[in-house]
DNA sequence: GCCAACGTTGGC
DNA sequence: GCCAACGTTGGC
């Protein structure tokens, strides 16, 4: 199992809106951007992630899980962009502001903090059970 | 709203 | 293949 985190701006996507597609899940398109993109094509149905705020909130508010591994984005012809689908699994009980991430020397290393600019973003183990820890979620599944 | 960081594009 | 120009992202 891998751990990912994926960015997005409240007011075009928030986790509201993500929690609201349930089950069904939603594509994570418009992903223009190769590492990110070859993050999305290293996904495993079943892994983890992040659901992090940008530019409002700046914050980890939810767990999300990949529900449909790697396939063309339907928001382009261009082949080069491909994405996952990803649905809502539970709230953070306490959202993670990067300013807690910044704070806590073990999260130092995090792409969070060391690739600012990257969207999807992958996550070490330990800083997903670090995360969940300060969100205040038990780490294990 | 500003601006720094950084990815992408395109001319050579 | 280099690098300057340009566009976008995202924290502040």
């Amino acid at each position: 199992m891998n751990y990912w985190l994926f960015k997005s701006e409240p007011f075009k996507w928030s986790w509201d809106d993500q929690k609201r597609r349930g089950d069904a899940g939603e594509e994570w398109d418009g992903i223009r951007n190769y590492q990110a993109r070859n993050n999305m094509r290293a996904m495993k149905l079943g892994d983890k992630g992040f659901f992090y705020h940008s530019n409002e909130g700046l914050a980890v508010v939810g767990i999300v899980e990949v529900c449909k591994e790697i396939h063309p984005d339907s928001t382009t012809d261009d082949p080069r962009w491909e994405c996952v689908d990803i649905r809502a699994v539970k709230d953070m009980p306490k959202p993670v502001s990067l300013k807690d991430v910044k704070a806590n020397p073990k999260l130092a290393g995090m792409s969070l903090v060391t690739s600012m600019r990257l969207s999807v973003q992958p996550v070490t183990e330990a800083e997903w059970r670090e995360v969940c820890r300060m969100g205040g979620l038990d780490p294990a599944p």
